[in-house]
Order: C-alpha cells, then structure tokens, then sequence
DNA sequence: CATGAATGAGGCTTCATTCAT
DNA sequence: GATGAATGAAGCCTCATTCAT
C-alpha cells in the first residue's frame, strides 16, 4: 500500500535541498517546518528522512556546500595577475556578483549560524575566517606598497565586507540599476575609501 | 541561571522585556520558549499573560520601543548647525554608538523582522525608512554642495548603513580598539569614500 | 479555548500512575503508548507533561516506588522474634502475599528492568540485592543452627525467590486455591527441600 | 558491530533468525525495530522482506522452533525406564540443562509471549501445557506411589519450573558453581521438598 | 535476491495559550 | 498578580511495510 505519488528517485535528495533553501530563506530554520519542506518537495514527511539524517544536518550541508562554493570561486576570481588595487576590484566584483547570484545561500550562511550545531557552527566560522583573510591580505598588501592608507586592515575589511554583503538586502535583479552599476558605485566607493590622504 | 525568587510587583513586565531581549538576541525568536522566558523571569509560563497578551506583541513591543527610541535620538544628534561633512560625521558616530550601546536591540530588529505579523511588519518598515532617509539627505545636501560625489545617494546610503552596523557584530567593549578610534576610522572611510573625483 | 473536559487537579498525577501501572503490566512498557496512557487517564497527551517529566521517568518511578513499599513492608514482616525456620515461614508468607496483592507493580518490576536507564537500572538491581539479601541471611542463619542444609545458601535463595515469585503468574484471587493454601503449599515445600538429609 | 559485507544467499534466513534471537533478547520484540536487526545482520531493511513475511511472523518463528525443539529434546530426556524419582532428576537435569544452553529462546519464549498475536498466543501456550503437564505427570506418579507427598501436584510442578527457569537468569557459564553442581543443588532440594513428612 | 525510496501511521515531546483558583 | 493544570496543534523523528528496479 507504499507509494502512490510524490517525487522519486535520486533527483528527490536535490530537491529537498532547493526547497530547504528556500524556505529556510524565506522563514528561517527554526520558523521551517519539516511538514512545509515535505509539503513543497511533494513527498510525506517521513519520506525526507531516506535524504537527510536531520533538520539540522540539511542546514550544515547547505551552509557547507555554499561556503566551500564559494571560497573555490573566489580562488578563481583572484587567480589573477595585478596590483593591489586591481584585485581589490576583482574582490568587490566577485563578492557582488555571488551575494546577487546566490543571495539565499549568502542570507542563510550569515543569519542561520547561531541555529548550527556548536560543532558545525566552529567549521563555518573557520571557513568564513579564511574568506576575510584574502580580502584583508590585499589590504595588507595594498598598505605596504602605499596604495591604500588604513588605521587597521581587519576593521576596513569588515567594513567593506559588510557594505558589499548589504547588496544583497536590497538589490532586484531587473530593478533601477543593473548588477554592473552597482558594482562601479562600490568599486568607486571602496578604493576611495581606502586612498592615502593625499591623493 | 535564572532568579530563584520570583519576580513581582509592576517590575515584572519590565523584567520580562529585559529577559526577551535577551533571549531572542542570543536564539532567535522561534527558538525562544514561552517556557525559557518564565525561567529566565522566575515565575511560571501562565503568568506570562499578565503582563503581555502574546509572544507576538512582546517582540513587536521590543521592536517598535526599540525604532522609537532611535529615531528620537537620531533627532537630537543631527540637531545641530553644520555642512554636510559635520552632519554625516554626527550620523556615523550616533549610528555607531547606538550599534554598540544597544546592539541587542539593533540586532533583533533587523534579523526578526520577518518573524513580525505582517502589519507589524510594515509598520516597523516604515520607521526604518524614515532612519534611512536622514542619511540619504544628508548625502543629497552634500552632493548638491559638491562636497560629495556619488552616482546613487540611495544605494551609497545604503552602503555606508550595512558598513557601520556591521559594527556591532565584531565590536567588543573590552577589545583591542575603542569606540572612538573605531568611529574615527569609519568616518575618514566614508567620507573619502564620498569625495569628488578630483580632491 | 483550552480545557473543556478531563480530569483536574492534584488528582491526576495518582490516576497517571495508576493508569501507567494497568497498561505496561498489560501491554509493557514500550507497548504502551502514551496516547493510550492519556486515553485511559481522560486527558490530552500533552497534558501527560504537567505531571511526568518523561515516559522513562514514569517507568522509574512506577519501579522505584514498589520497590521502596517492598523493602518497607519485608522490614514490617521480618520484625519479629524466631528461629530461622518460623523466620522463612514468614518471609514466604510476605513474599507471596505481596506478589499476589501487588501482582501488577511486582511483575513490571522484573519484566521492565531492561527498559530501565543504565542509571535507573542500577537504582533498581541495588535495592533488589538489598531484598535479596534478606533471605540469604535466614538461611546462612538457619545453616549455622543446623537447622538447614544447603550446598550454596545464594543459590538455593534464588531457587526459593523464583518459585515463590512465580506464583503471581498464575494465581488467581477466586480460584481453586486460596492464598493461605499457596502459601501453606509453598512453605512446606521451601521448608522441606532445605531440610538436613537426615531429619 | 555488524557484518560489513551483506549476507548472500540461503543463509541470510538464518542469520535473520539469529540475529533476531539477540536483538529480541536483549532489547525485546517491541524495542528492537527491523533497521536494527537488518544492519545486525547486514542486509538493508527492505531485503528482510525476502526472508520473512512480517515482524510479528518472525518472532512466533523463533519462539514456535523453540517449542518444538524443547518438547521433541524432552521426549528423549524422558525416554528412559525408572521410578518417579529418577524421571524427575532427569526432567531437573535437562530442564535445567536446556535453559542454560538455550537462555536466550528460553527468555523470549516467556517474556514476549505477550507480544503474540491471539492466534499464535494460543499455539505457543497450548504447547506449554504439554510441557508442564509432563512435569505434572512425574509427580503425581510419584504421590500415587507414595514416594512424594504434595497437596497439589499442579502447584508443585509450577512451583518446580519457575524454581529451575529461574537458573537462566542468574547462571553464568564460567562462574562459582558449575552446571552439574547447579543441577545436583536444584535436584536434592525439589526431591526433598516432595519428599512425604516421615521420610 | 538485494536495494533504495516511498508510504502513512504513530512515536515522544514541546508549544503558545487559557483559565479556575 | 501568580499558579498549575488543561488544551489542541504541531514539532522532529522512527516505524513496519511495499515495490519498481
């Protein structure tokens, strides 16, 4: 009397993570529901459990997947030759780009830390750890050959981090600026930001 | 951790938003049991009702307490007679402050906005754009005296906002800089940031 | 909207326990759901956690509390002056008639033990030994007096224990043999089969 | 803890049925779930299906073969010519002998009776019967020649099993006393407690 | 014969809320 | 104003079982 409808196969473990995406997005981990996410795939509530071993388990795996997504394409983005000012700009259009893009992995990564596990939570505050460092090397880099003039690498670096990282707030896709525009307008803002007085 | 003598007399509902606060900083709002606030109170879940009608309301309350109060600051710090550049250096440093001094408030304002019923909701929106639009001013004023120089006020407010809230996500009180020094930083980064092309 | 109908007050707890008793001696303890329980007590399942912490909590203390009565009331019986023959007399009497009156607590007492926490079950085997030892004692003493004779006093107290318990098996309050029969069967059968060879 | 490698072909029934036989004994019919006895076994759960056609199926399997095997082994325990007295230290030596050797069929066959389906309740406990009745008839040839002396040979025989049943409980392989020892102790003190008032 | 994915029922427990005392 | 006990819904998760591959 097993299985009448409903999704099949090994596509469903994918599906479950697309949903989980984004009702996680949409209500927050503690708000979703494994009923709502059953709901949404199109199985019965039980039928998740032959996908994922736990709530909290899909939330790592999609806060994981996302972050190691993304420190490999930032390796690519910064596989570059150039100054400091020049990857500078390959940094702001590199993290634009992806909050746009992936704006819901971007948004669950950031406000769903405090609901993983303490184990889960230490390995993506690692891993968050290792994305800052390569903004604030080129900082770093920057100050040594004059280029950029700061009181404090780590501070500016959470600044702009957190400048770029609010794009994803607020930009719409076929809104009044495209993705390119705003893009200049924090390059701009940034590397002024950052000019030795004088200049 | 909680009071072992129970909390009485009219201090009760201040002590219940106090212990709200709280918790809903450190869980999150769906995470936040009925049951833990009472504990973390000292009396029991039912007496809860006395003093607020529903978990909903607390958090509105919080919320709403919490805009009224910045907005009404807000007021006296920009009250005060200056170019544009003083008036956006009196914003950064009310806006950091405030982050800092209250930043349990400023946090669950912003990341338990969409745990609001959606009246709720708008309403608090709403505050939020009139903080949001004194900013903006400011830049306008600047961009028509030509102090600053920036292709969208809205979206560089918008910047500078994520940048310095972003603040009381790493700030410690006791940490290797002072508030001062960090507002100092903050305000030569966004103004450089704002200065015409050519100064 | 809450409450219409069911049981209230302080009563409930008693009819917990008591229902609790009926159903894990009827269907045992992993058996027994706790929508039963609630069905069988006339309230809500969620209404079960206003007086029980746990499932596994019942059980204990269902268990623990028999045991406690048991060991109370085997002092009550043993409290007399005699020879270790009118001393196992009594204990026989004890033991039978409580596994006969508290048929029930008795046998979930034995049957459940493996449903028991590691800690609980520890709890529980320790006070066990305790009554145990009691009649290890009568017939070490009766050895002593040569009034008994036995290879291995802990060995043949088991063999008494077990026989005597497994009267609450298949005795029946109305049936063909009264109590005091049993208990006459019993002790002269107990008494006999620890008799010196030569008597 | 269990078989890495998958069981293959016409073993895999049997490796069901005794992994079955420990996982009921030590957890029960009810607690142990059929995930836990086929990762026991090393198949996945659907597999289990190829072998038996229900949970409730195998456990009446296992407790049904034991019977069998008790009441056929029985038979020739008891096959041999002799006074009541000596039937009886034979049914003593291989009852006793048998529940050491198959304690764990022998706890199930007792202790999950419960968990049996009416039907299979009713087989299982009619092939009990035949089994004390055999008991019985020792005794009660025994008063009709007056070399025992009992009130109630029903209750003497019950009084007898549960005694001898209660060994599997306590008796460890390579412990204090050994099995012959355990058999001569049961033997003397069941024959004396029968034994008429003169002798 | 084994697998993996599905089902629907049900497991224990917690939830926000109500209300007589 | 506080308490404790009630409600009914919902929480996450496991269960035995089925069946296409």
């Amino acid at each position: 009397m097993a299985r009448t409808v409903g999704s099949h196969g090994p596509k469903t473990t994918e599906a479950i993570r697309k949903a989980g995406l984004k009702l996680i997005y949409r209500h927050g981990y503690e708000a979703m529901s494994l009923r709502q996410l059953a709901a949404e795939v199109g199985i019965q509530v039980g039928s998740l459990y032959n996908h994922i071993s736990t709530k909290q388990d899909l939330l790592f795996d999609l806060i994981r997947a996302h972050m190691e997504a993304l420190l490999l394409e930032l390796d690519r983005a910064l596989a570059i030759v150039g100054d400091p000012v020049t990857l500078l700009r390959a940094f702001v259009s590199f993290h634009v780009t992806y909050h746009i893009v992936r704006k819901r992995e971007v948004f669950i990564a950031y406000s769903e830390l405090r609901s993983l596990d303490p184990n889960h939570y230490e390995d993506i505050v690692a891993m968050r750890r290792r994305y800052e460092s390569r903004l604030i090397a080129i900082l770093e880099d920057g100050c040594r050959h004059h280029m950029f003039e700061v009181q404090d690498c780590r501070v500016a670096a959470y600044g702009i981090l957190a400048m770029l990282t609010g794009v994803c707030t607020w930009f719409r896709p076929n809104g009044r600026l495209s993705r390119e525009t705003v893009i200049e307008i924090y390059s701009q803002q940034v590397i002024s930001g950052l000019r030795p007085a004088g200049d």
